[in-house]
This record gives structure tokens, sequence and C-alpha cells, in this order.
DNA sequence: AGCACGCCGACT
DNA sequence: GTCGGCGTGCTC
């Protein structure tokens, strides 16, 4: 009898691929092996998810063509897993499996660089406007031919690309790169100092003994640490201590990548050598001595962003998920998936408890705990920061007075103060009193922000930059009147209002490389500085010296979107801003300038009264049966032809409301880092009824999409 | 994601 | 007339 496998490739394909296993492989094939197989011209390397003996393809079955790592099997609950997540979020199988695979041994990559011809080109000055933009990236570094093709990088790279090609100037070659394999002896984690010394009050004994006890009994718990970073720092040790004396493994999670240093950091403080790191910035080496320290460890904690969720871990005891309301979690596309949702299922088919913490977690976490008896608070008074709450509308400066007045008080006695601003730049668009234009970059169709300090327009998407027109281009209009107060501005109001006050601006424009970022906070830790003002992009460094005081100017800001997490979202933001307080200092204060000083949200974000935000949200949330009361997604396409995309949309949305799922919003334009496309929002009572029917319709649809689920 | 096929504009 | 740009469709 013949045999046949079912491969899934992590590209963009949302299908598996059925080929006939030759006789050679017969005893090695199995689910989860990693091979190569032919598919159109090329080979690829894929995952076997399905062994059987009906060739139920349509077209001609190829033949595997070979194995790759075949003593690195995935395992069947990962494989599960990323299937589940697949099914989910409509995106690829595979393309999660990739997370979960050993590197290949060797991959090849084309990459584009510039020939001696066309460095001498653009050292003449002889390539201009799109040629010299591209050259000048190829003279740096090589590229992906891919790479171009964003519209980010030019209208046109990829054809820019072919030009200068053509003209002898840049060229393509494969490369191959191999990852040596070492033994593993040579593999040793780094040895790092043991800081013994941190302590645990009764709140934290009794969540952590709460979580070994469902360890103990193999039975999964989904819990809710609510606290401060420290207390939950110590929490959560005490909980990876517990479960590496029983010989398992501990999966912590964290937002983002950058946070890798500190968390490495912190863990290792505690627990030695007993922490590994495991992120996609690895290379294929790292990645590599990484699995094999996890493999050599009996026990020991994995820690990493999202992607960090598909490490194969046979002895897994623990997973633990910190910051868990950050939305980093989500990842919209190439795969789409939100990883907390995908730890709760590994959690729960695995049999042990996963841990979600926060000091402002999502309401439907919350509501989950406590529903589930499974909220553990081990919050403390004093922790968090309390902001007041400054009216600014009838304020005709951009600093409220009362908060000018603090700025004084702690410039006076030698504090450090820390001002949030949303926006970068001068103002966040120009604006023709005259006429009303306002010039939008013609890519990306958003308006452009305006830098005072070299008078330019900047998109903030593609960072296409042009001069700030002296008039108005539309109607010869004399001025251009900037609006929306930004960074630069609030600055430029400090210093004149404070000239003594040593500021510093702290933005993507400003801060572009890791060290300059390093170098800014050094200084402001060290009295150098002692005002920072920053963007959302302040707010998510680590390391930065508390302030005794910070001040966020219009907190409001995404109250106003029709989006219903908009206030969780805003009450997560902002309790964010609060935590750059000094709780230690008494005299800190903290303070929200506002339009909308009564606003519950705002008062409830001011307070740190989690309370109140959850009794307000939840009810709002059930009177429009919004999630965690109904499963909802935002399905969007994107492309060019917008009127394709409305027809599609509407398609889709007649084919849901066909299966009986009553409320589709849209089509509706929407636009999403400079990209433009249609919309719809479907909600159902339950996950199943939303899914089934999502799926069998999204099955046919060709054109990019993203698919955001909730529930 | 690649890669081939097929349709419209500017050129030797 | 063709060369070659990119929109569309397919890969077991």
């Amino acid at each position: 009898m013949s045999l046949f496998a079912d491969v899934v490739f992590p590209l963009p394909l949302p299908q598996a691929f059925t080929y006939s296993v030759p006789e050679q492989l017969r005893e090695t094939v199995r689910p989860g092996l990693q091979v190569r197989a032919p598919l159109g011209k090329k080979t690829a390397r894929g995952f076997i998810v399905r062994v059987h003996d009906q060739p139920l393809a349509p077209a001609a079955i190829k033949d595997i063509d070979s194995v790759l790592e075949a003593e690195r099997i995935i395992p069947a609950d990962i494989l599960d897993l990323a299937g589940r997540l697949s099914r989910r979020n409509h995106s690829s199988w595979g393309a999660f499996l990739r997370s979960a695979a050993w590197p290949a041994e060797s991959e090849s990559q084309t990459r584009a660089s510039l020939t001696e011809a066309g460095r001498r080109a653009l050292a003449g000055g002889e390539l201009s406007g799109e040629e010299g933009k591209i050259a000048a990236l190829l003279a740096v570094k090589t590229y992906s031919p891919a790479h171009f093709k964003k519209r980010t990088v030019a209208v046109n790279g990829a054809a820019v690309l072919a030009r200068l090609i053509r003209k002898g100037l840049a060229e393509t070659a494969v490369r191959e790169k191999t990852v040596r394999r070492r033994t593993a002896a040579a593999v040793r984690p780094s040895p790092v100092q043991l800081d013994l010394d941190f302590s645990l009050d009764e709140a934290a004994r009794r969540a952590a003994a709460r979580i070994d006890g469902a360890i103990a009994e193999g039975r999964t718990l989904s819990a809710l640490f609510v606290g401060s970073s420290a207390r939950r720092a110590s929490a959560y040790l005490q909980c990876i201590r517990d479960t590496l004396a029983r010989g398992r493994q501990v999966l912590f999670l964290y937002p983002e990548i950058g946070m890798s240093k500190a968390v490495s950091g912190a863990l290792a403080s505690g627990l030695g050598e007993r922490a590994v790191l495991l992120h996609s910035r690895l290379t294929g080496r790292e990645r590599q001595d990484a699995l094999r320290c996890v493999e050599s460890l009996p026990a020991a904690v994995i820690a990493g962003p999202r992607s960090a969720l598909f490490t194969p871990l046979p002895r897994l005891g623990l997973i633990i998920v910190d910051e868990e309301s950050d939305e980093s979690y989500v990842q919209a596309e190439n795969p789409a998936y939100d990883a907390r949702v995908g730890a709760r299922w590994r959690a729960a088919a695995a049999r042990i408890p996963i841990v979600l913490g926060s000091d402002a977690p999502t309401v439907e976490s919350y509501q989950r705990a406590v529903r589930d008896g499974s909220l553990l608070e081990i919050a403390g008074n004093g922790d968090s920061a309390v902001a007041v709450l400054l009216d600014d509308r009838r304020e005709r400066g951009l600093l409220a007075g009362p908060l000018v007045e603090r700025i004084r008080s702690s410039l006076a006695a030698g504090r450090r103060i820390i001002l949030f601003v949303r926006r970068k730049g001068f103002a966040s668009f120009l604006l023709c009193p005259r006429c009303g234009h306002v010039p939008r970059c013609p890519r990306c169709n958003i308006a452009l922000t305006y830098f005072q300090k070299n008078r330019r327009l900047q998109c903030r998407y593609c960072n296409e930059s042009r001069p700030a027109p002296g008039s108005c281009p539309r109607c010869g209009g004399r001025i251009l009147e900037p609006r929306g107060a930004g960074l630069e501005a609030v600055e430029e109001e400090l210093k004149r209002i404070f000239p003594g006050a040593r500021a510093a601006g702290f933005d993507s424009e400003r801060v572009r490389t890791r060290a300059e970022r390093e170098k800014v906070l050094e200084r402001f830790a060290g009295g150098a500085v002692n005002v920072l003002v920053g963007t959302p992009l302040l707010a998510h460094q680590a390391g930065v010296a508390p302030a005794s005081l910070v001040a966020v100017l219009n907190p409001e800001h995404g109250l106003g979107f029709s989006d219903f997490q908009a206030a969780q979202r805003t009450y997560v933001d902002i309790r964010r801003f609060l935590r750059f307080c000094d709780t230690a200092d008494p005299a800190a204060e903290a303070v929200l300038q506002t339009s909308l000083p009564d606003h519950p949200v705002l008062r409830a974000a001011a307070a740190g009264d989690y309370a109140a935000f959850y009794r307000e949200e939840i009810e709002f949330r059930r009177i429009l049966g919004y999630p965690p009361f109904a499963a909802l997604a935002e399905i969007g396409f994107w492309g060019r032809d917008a009127q394709a995309l409305t027809r599609l949309a509407a398609d889709l949305a007649a084919g849901l409301r066909e299966a009986g799922i009553p409320d589709v919003l849209g089509p509706s334009p929407v636009q999403s880092r400079g990209q433009r496309g249609v919309q719809i929002v479907a909600k159902a009572a339950t996950a199943e009824t939303l899914d089934e029917p999502l799926s069998r319709l999204l099955a046919g649809v060709r054109v990019r999409k993203t698919v955001v689920r909730f529930d």
C-alpha cells in the first residue's frame, strides 16, 4: 500500500499539500517531521502534519524530497496548538511551526548588492531620485530583493532595483547560510550572579501556593495576578522556583522583544543558570544553542516574547504571561494570532496552570478570573501613583497653569520630571484656514506631520519628508496653520517658560538607535537632563529613572474612536504612563491634563481604581454584546482596487448574515500604516458559530487579508 | 512567498 | 511592431 503525507509550509498558504512517501522514507515519516518537498518550481521546507493512505489530492502527487532534522520532531501538542491557532485566525499553519522548529542546517537567501560600478556611480553623484535612494541603502548592506517591494522603501523599489541590475550597477547573489552544528558539550549557559534577596508578602505567598497546588494535582488553572510589577515579579519568582523544584519547566512570556535584556537580567539574578531566552532575533546558531540548553537542563524557565509560545517543552509545568493587557501579544498578520489565547490553550491541553499578570488587566481576563474564582490580588497600598486631573479647556497655552506651577516647584527642588505627549513633531498637521486644505502624503493619504525645527513635512508611516510649503498649494492662501500640538511644540513652550530647564525630547526622530536611547536615559538618571518630554515610545522603555512629577497631556486621545476597546486602551495606557511616577517619594505628583476631566475612564485611571473602571466597562460590553460576552472578528481586505475590495467584503458580510450571524458591520474603509483597505466587523454569541462560517467564506478569498479575533 | 502567465503603455 | 511593466492565479 502506498503511503501519503500532508505537508504545511511556512508560507502564507492556507492549505496542506499531499505528497507520496518514497519507499526509503516509509519508516521515518511521522507528523511533526521537517521535510523538503517540491512546491512549484522549487523545493521548500515544510512540516508533515498527517500521514495516511488516502490520496485525496486533486493534482498529480509528487514525492517528498528529503527529511531535515530527523531527530527533532515537533511534538504533537505543538502541532495541535499551531493548527488550532491557524484555524481560529484563518492563517497559515506552517508559519506557526517555524517558531517551533530547529533552525534548518542551511538556508539559502538571495541578496542584492552594489557592484563596483554601482559604488563608483553612487560616489560620483551620478544616481538621483529613487535609484540614488536604493543604491545608498545597498551601499551600507545587502538586502533581499523582496525588501524593495515594500511601499515604505520606495514607490516601486522592485522596478528600480531591476533597472540598477540591468545597468550593471547592482547584482543579486544566492548566499547559502549554513548553521554549523556544535556538540552539546560546547553549550553552557552563561554564569550569573545569584541575587537571593527577594521578599514575599502574605498575598503573594498565598497566590504562589495556589499555583503550586494546581501543578501538584495536575490540573489546569487560569489565574490572574493583579499587582505592581515589583510585587508580580516576586510572586512569579516564587512560582517559578516551586515549579523548578518539581523538575518542571516554566514558559515565561513578556510582551516585547525590546524587554528581553531587562527580563533576562531579572530572571538570571533570581534563578541563575536556569533561565534561557528565546526570541526571533536570535541567529540560527544562537537559537540552536538556546534550544540545546533547554534540552540539557532538567528544569528551566524559558522566556521570550509571543513567538516563544511554540517552543517544544516536554516537562512544561507552568506558563506565565506578564503584562497581559499589552496589545503586543496580538500579531495581526503572517500569521495572525493572539499569544494569550494560545497560552491558555496550551496550558489547558497540558493540564497545567497559567498565570496572567498585570496591574491594569483586560476586562476579558478579569471577568474570567472573577467567574472562575482565580483572581489573585497581590497589590498593596501605595503601590501605584494617584494622578490629579487638570481641566485644560480654559487654558490658552499648551501647558495648563497648575501644571506649570508644579513644574516650577519640581525644577526648584531639583527633581526629575517626565511629560508624555502623544504626537511627535511640532504639529500633527498643517491647515489652510481659507480653503481647509491639509497637506497629505501622496503615497499613504494621511496628514503630514509638521516639524518646525527644519520646516519640513513628514509622513509618519513611510517617513517621506518634504519642505513645508510657504503658502497653500491649493488656493494660494498666505499661511498654513499648525494644528494638533506635538512634542516639539510642548518642548518649545517649556523652554520658553523655563529657560533654565534641561529638557530632552524622546521620540523616534530624536533617539533612533539603542545607544542614543540609553544615553538620554542615563543623562536623565544622572541629572544632566531634568525634564524628559516623550511620546508613548518612552513608555515602552526599560530602565527609565522614576520621576517626581509625571504629566500626561491629552490622555483622552483614544476615547473618540469607535472601537470597543477604546476605553480599555486608554485606561491601560494611562496606568503605563503613571508607572514612571516615583512612589517611593512622598512628594511625587502625577497629572493628567485633559479636556474631559469628568470622564469616568479618566477618573478611574487617575485614581488607579481598576474596580471602578471594570464595573463601567464590563457593563458597556454586556449591554452592547461585545467580548467577553460575544465572539468578535475584525476582517480586513487590503489592496489597491477599493471597489473590488468593497465588493469582496460585501459578499462576505452577506454570507455571514446568511449563515445566521446577525451583527455584521461594514464594509467600511480603513487605513492602517498607510495602507488602504476595507473592513467588516462580525459579532456572534459563541466562537464556534462565528469561526465555522468565517473559515468557509474566507477560503476562496485571494486578496491580502487580516483577521483579528476577540472573545 | 516565489514564479509563470497575460494584458496595456513607451520605445529601439 | 516588441519590450517589459505589474495584476492574477497556482503551487500536492
